[in-house]
DNA sequence: TTAAATTTTTAGACTAACCTAAATTTATTT
DNA sequence: AAATAAATTTAGGTTAGTCTAAAAATTTAA
């Protein structure tokens, strides 16, 4: 059975939707991430529904099958190998790297992939601190809390981040902050729940609890 | 003005078979060559003209506009650093390489060729043989010629092939011959124009003429 | 140089993936 | 629980890229 381009994308797509909010996915919502009208979203669905990729129930939302999993989880492990590559091999800065690897995703060949992924040495994370999983798809969780979680002044390391904007990752760049980066919590504000933090050898930098919201952090020694 | 994966497609084959005829290329070429229809041809003809990417006109057979040029020779540059990158890289055969940069030429995105190019060195010459064009698409030819043109004795260099099937590459493999060998021409037996050549350490190898006019050579020290 | 063969184009249709507008179902208010 | 609002699906249409069959142009051959 070969998959599409688009079909890729919608599952791809019903797999991110749904691993964040833990719940069978709107139409509305696959509408709004691939920026495609409602109407063609559902066209799809049944698609997707006949190659038993997704359950699908009208009105209901979806889920994805075992089969459809396999296949969302083979092209985030290739979107994520690509981004090493690119960040490590060809000296992207991380916020260059996703449209990019959006494409090479795409490519076919499991024999590349697999010779991609000794290239660069087995990696378990990508540039964003995402875990990459491994050829039979099992993800190595690691333990992580947002920043904002994080209620007492203790030693941070910063292991990823839930916002992928370019602007978002532009910011923390200016302001000095990187994945594998160490802090300090100097400081609590309670009147806002924004943060003072101390990078090693830097001066303090603030943080709203908004943005510390998409920081995901590790206590260190934890 | 976007350019489909498709339309990339017509181009490089219209490139490809009037670089090789030095000619206007008719439709049923490039029906064969793609493997469509020849009323398919037709119709993506009468949509290159449009857009000023080819010369057409009806039943005339088609040329490349000095823009659809540039955009075939683009394309070829990046399926040859691609190749490059999947044999120096990732240790492919040189059998293996061609589907996986069929599908790596349409990866969209300038900087990225240009950093490919940088971390591969700026090759010259892809693993075939075949020239790479540099950023602005000018071709560093090097002279060589068919095997079966050289009627003397002497030191060669196999710089390359004309035939670029796997097949073909895999019975060069198969005897011991790869891109850069030097060799000896032995013997030309001409009761059948087949070469007799020694490859360092080798045994004898021997070469029928149909195969030897499928081998590109340069002559040692000219 | 006319007839036959070949090549190319036109005409009309199909599929994938999208769209708008209208109808239907589900969810939310009062 | 009826009325309204929101979400979803259906119906019908569009475009890109393909196809088959038939028509037209060109080339080859007698």
């Amino acid at each position: 059975m070969t998959i599409s381009l688009t079909e890729e994308n919608y599952i791809k797509a019903i797999f991110n939707i749904s691993n964040s909010n833990n719940i069978g996915v709107s139409t509305n919502s696959l509408s709004n991430h691939l920026k495609n009208k409602a109407s063609s979203v559902t066209d799809m669905l049944k698609k997707l529904a006949d190659k038993k990729l997704i359950h699908y129930k009208k009105y209901k939302g979806v889920l994805l099958t075992p089969k459809g999993e396999k296949i969302a989880i083979n092209i985030i492990r290739k979107h994520r190998l690509w981004e090493v590559f690119l960040m490590e091999k060809l000296n992207f800065s991380w916020d260059q790297v996703h449209d990019i690897a959006e494409q090479l995703e795409h490519i076919k060949s499991d024999e590349l992939i697999k010779r991609l992924d000794d290239f660069l040495g087995k990696p378990t994370l990508d540039p964003h601190g995402d875990p990459i999983p491994n050829e039979k798809g099992k993800f190595n969780e690691i333990k992580s809390m947002p920043l904002n979680e994080c209620k007492i002044l203790k030693e941070i390391i910063f292991i990823g981040v839930k916002n992928h904007t370019i602007s978002f990752l532009k910011y923390l760049t200016s302001i000095g902050l990187g994945i594998g980066d160490r802090f300090k919590i100097e400081a609590i504000n309670n009147f806002d729940n924004s943060y003072q933090i101390k990078v090693k050898k830097n001066n303090l930098v603030f943080l709203s609890n908004d943005l510390a919201s998409n920081i995901l952090v590790k206590i260190k020694n934890e």
